[in-house]
RNA sequence: GCAGUCAUAGUAUAGCCUGGUUAGUAUUCGGGGUUUCCAACCCUGUGACGCGGGUUCGAAUCCCGCUGACUGCACCA
């Protein structure tokens, strides 16, 4: 199934929409969850908690969305993460100025240049507009994001355009009160913002956007003693340096040294575990090496973990090896001391980051769930039991004669165990058909039988297999099916 | 941000060229009936011309601006 399935499924079963859709002013790149899509989401989070906060033994935070201009001056954002832009005073194209400058005079100017760099250099080499050889007004910034006014007086603060820097920022107090011992993950889970120029296809690009992120400090002279590392040697990753993705272990991955230790090697082994466990196609995955015009300004070694779909490999994830440039940039720019014991030894942490971009990965996981069963004319959307949004559909084969009555009891019994949904109307196979479009594992069928003998039918979603149960088991066969693995 | 295409119920569409009835159809959805385990059938009901301006006696229809979507380019820490 494509992007415009998945897109249709969204909008017509509450998991995702437009934000603010009915005014004509609503900006591009704000989506709304609805029901379907926060239950959805919200299971997810639970998955990523269990498989790596948990399993890691990290901690977890909730940091502010608005943060003061010094943490971006700090973290290089105010002046790395905006891009110098010249635009044509005759037909308004924009360009990138560096580029520009350097594919017509082969001047290379850093993107970080002063902007009367940009300038001088369009005069000096007599650089016109390349579609309508026009000229260029003067070069600006275009900073990604988005400023805000603090109080009467609008003090300049910006909305998050990652959620680590809390993590950062927050990492002194957090080792010291919290009795953190290297290696130690930090993760937060929240909204970020950037002022994307094209926001795009729903939530793959959004400007105001879920991560799910975790930063894991590490002792940067002790990379391969990773204990923890035998759980996952045997785990089978997907990597890209070259052309193919290949297949190998993690062991074979850090002993031919394409992965460079086996803490980095840890992290994507129980990332990739993770993943499998949401039900996206892992075959279809790759963590690309990045080489160095591609990697974040803050990177030192990074690996994206991509997931094929119809409209390309999407990048879900990514996994950098920051070293210690943001506690350092931190500790200058604030005079806090950022280096912690480990044993014996004082050292400034180094940072692996694990960047998750929790919209996409949404939008993976409903694609690579979705089927169109033609044999039986019906949209299936087959997510793992623990990640449906509803889990049980609690039906009465027909409202009369007393069924509606024992449907609604049953529903009251197990509706705080699990997401149920009551239904009483229209054609059975219908509610079944609407129930798999959300993905409920099981639908239970009350009928005549069920008034004389206390059992219930269950069908199956993937298989539309039925079978007879108790009332009385009813509750632990759901809660056993749809505990998470 | 640029260029091209487009914008009508929850969804998918007709009508627009050539302005003029109650904006049509399919499906979905609500109520009722029938059936009594897989989108059947019958009755009934709700529901739409993206926003703003202009032309006109009259605009879904023609014109302008804006916003959004799609595709391509550029961008993507």
């Amino acid at each position: 199934m494509n992007y415009e399935d998945v897109m249709k499924l969204a909008l017509e079963r509450g998991f995702y929409f437009p934000s603010c859709e009915i005014y004509a002013d609503a900006q591009a790149g704000f989506w709304e969850y609805g029901p379907s899509g926060v239950s959805l989401k919200n299971k997810f989070l639970e998955l990523w908690r269990r498989e790596l906060i948990r399993r890691d033994g990290m901690m977890e935070i909730d940091g502010s969305q608005i943060m003061s201009k010094s943490v971006f001056e700090a973290s290089g954002h105010l002046g790395n993460f905006a891009d110098p832009i010249i635009k044509c005073i005759k037909c308004k194209s924009t360009f990138r100025a560096d580029r520009t400058i350097a594919e017509i005079s082969k001047i290379e100017i850093p993107e970080s240049a002063d902007l009367i760099e940009f300038d001088n250099a369009v005069t000096q080499n007599n650089i016109k507009c390349p579609r309508c050889k026009g000229d260029f007004e003067k070069t600006r910034k275009f900073n990604m994001m988005f400023k805000v006014g603090i109080g009467p007086e609008e003090e300049e603060a910006y909305l998050r355009p990652e959620t680590c820097q809390s993590i950062f920022v927050d990492f002194p107090r957090l080792f010291k009160t919290m009795r953190g011992k290297l290696p130690l993950g930090i993760a937060q889970v929240g909204k970020s913002f950037r002022n994307e120029i094209a926001p795009r296809q729903s939530l793959l690009r959004l400007r105001e956007f879920y991560q799910a992120e975790i930063e894991v400090f590490c002792n940067p002279t002790k990379l391969d003693e990773m204990d923890r590392f035998s759980e996952i040697q045997n785990t089978i990753i997907r990597i890209q340096t070259d052309a193919e993705p290949i297949s190998m272990t993690c062991m074979e991955a850090v002993e031919s040294k394409v992965i460079p230790n086996k803490f980095v090697a840890y992290y994507l082994g129980i990332l990739t575990e993770f993943y499998e466990k949401t039900g996206i196609d892992i075959t279809k995955s790759r963590f690309r090496k990045l080489g160095d015009k591609e990697k974040a300004f803050y990177a030192e070694v990074a690996f994206d973990f991509e997931v094929e779909t119809t409209i390309g490999w999407l990048e879900l994830v990514a996994c950098n090896y920051r070293s210690d440039y943001d506690l350092s940039s931190h500790a200058k720019k604030s005079n806090e001391k950022f280096e912690v014991m480990d044993n014996d030894e004082k050292v400034l942490p180094h940072v692996f980051e694990i960047s998750m971009g929790i919209d996409r990965s949404l939008y993976t996981i409903l694609e690579h769930s979705l089927r169109d069963d033609k044999e039986n004319e019906r949209i299936v959307l087959a997510l793992k039991p623990y990640l449906s949004p509803i889990h049980v559909g609690i039906l009465s084969l027909i409202k009369k004669d007393g069924l509606k009555e024992k449907t609604d009891e049953i529903y009251l019994q197990i509706k705080r165990k699990c997401d149920a949904f009551l239904d009483h109307s229209g054609a059975i196979g219908r509610r079944y058909r609407r129930l798999d479009e959300i993905g409920s594992p099981f639908a239970i069928t009350v009928d005549y039988q069920t008034l004389e003998d206390e059992t219930v039918t269950i069908r199956k979603r993937d298989s539309m297999e039925q079978s007879r149960i108790k009332i009385s088991e009813l509750q632990s066969i759901i809660t056993e099916s749809i505990a998470y693995p």
